[in-house]
DNA sequence: GTTGCTAACGAACGATAGTTCGTATGAGCC
DNA sequence: GGCTCATACGAACTATCGTTCGTTAGCAAC
């Protein structure tokens, strides 16, 4: 169980249930009005208790937003380092970029709880965001610095390209949504993130490739809608 | 002045200047915390006066508010409608990404502003920013697609293409901050700039021209600007 | 049955939110 | 000099904020 979250001696099943109804619906309201636009009466209303009881669970409101992002990025860590392991090479291969979109599009509001920091400037300094996003992008450096040169990008271009394609595929997830109708419909939908992630595949191995052979690799027919 | 600056008969200049610090200092809270997340009175405060004297200017929140947008993408709205008219391909040309990024990069609180109306799925729906967004998006998006296949994207994939080049550009500005140090420091610097500005238009070259050899200049069709 | 803990609640606290009101000051115009 | 209006303020309103407290119902262990 979350650190964040108040140890008990015997923790009730009933108990445990309201706090995964707690921390999905304070998810969903931090992920999109952020952390002060966020009531606590509005959270405990969505999980179906009142204001007083989110105290048997969370020490206070902080406390319950460092829940929610230890559940939200606590995972993705481990999955980070799947992906590191690959090798030197695993963030320009196109299945980096769309593992990762499926990661973020699985929980959208794991992008959209890290933008909310972001335009904040990390004003909660979270720990665990901190090291997520030193992993992210670190790591990544580390592993692209050290690659070879097959690529178009020189070492200094690299970072910017990081975080080029961090932008891309959470903004993707973020932003799309807002923009409903607009350019996709229904973006989060299986078939719209079938269409994302085989665009991304494209993106990749154009950014990747010094030498592409483009004639062949695109699919024109798309039969299935 | 903005419509959503209470009309008077005649304004003194002392609360024109007002006015403006009001302005600064709400855009900079707005775009920082959110709208929910700013008080009155912080914003006040900012501005060297007290939070009762804003209703002097400013009918409530909302308008505050929308005032703010109103100063911030005014403007780009115009500057939005010269690059459409440069052309059908104008969004090809590695110019329409590096000015696009001196736009934002000149006051990054638009590009803020803009993300946090798109986390909150655009709570506000300001008149504003529906028709920036629809300028930016539809007309872009008209313009593509009666561009020749020039370049290797289906009609299908322009959308979501397009989206992906206003989250590298709007994110490097509202995003790239927060990861100071870590990726690029001082982002948004005349050096750093300089910098992203010559990976755009690397970035744009690579995703455009299905050729490596870049046509000249050969503008085809309207070579009015 | 008693005890002890969990988990919920209503009431209420102080702080702060957006907002209103009455008033004072001062600049601009006749 | 008077008049008018723009502008700023303190005080105070209601609503809501995060939070505390006392209490109660229910379940588990002895």
């Amino acid at each position: 169980m979350s650190q964040a979250v108040i140890e008990r001696e015997r923790r009730t099943e009933a108990g445990e249930q309201t706090i995964q109804r707690v921390l999905d619906a304070a998810e969903e309201r931090f992920a999109g009005e952020g952390f002060s636009g966020t009531s606590l009466r509005d959270i405990a209303r969505d999980a179906g208790i009142r204001a007083p009881s989110l105290y048997n669970h969370f020490e206070n409101k902080e406390a319950l937003y460092a829940a929610v992002l230890e559940r939200a990025f606590g995972p993705v860590l481990e999955i980070l380092e799947r992906f590191l392991s690959r090798g030197p090479d695993a963030y320009e291969t196109p299945a980096m970029a769309t593992d990762m979109l499926a990661v973020l599009a699985d929980r959208p509001n794991r992008a959209r709880l890290l933008l909310h920091e972001a335009l904040s400037g990390n004003r909660h300094r979270n720990e665990l965001l901190a090291t997520w996003i030193e992993r992210l992008f670190g790591s990544g450096l580390r592993a692209m610095g050290n690659s070879p040169g097959r690529h178009p990008w020189s070492k200094e271009e690299l970072p910017l390209l990081l975080l080029a394609m961090n932008n891309v595929i959470a903004g993707y997830v973020a932003v799309a949504p807002a923009f409903e109708g607009m350019l996709v419909r229904d973006p989060l939908s299986p078939a719209a993130l079938r269409r994302q992630e085989r665009f991304l595949a494209k993106l990749w191995t154009l950014l990747w490739d010094e030498a592409p052979e483009r004639r062949d690799s695109s699919e024109r027919g798309r039969g299935t809608k």
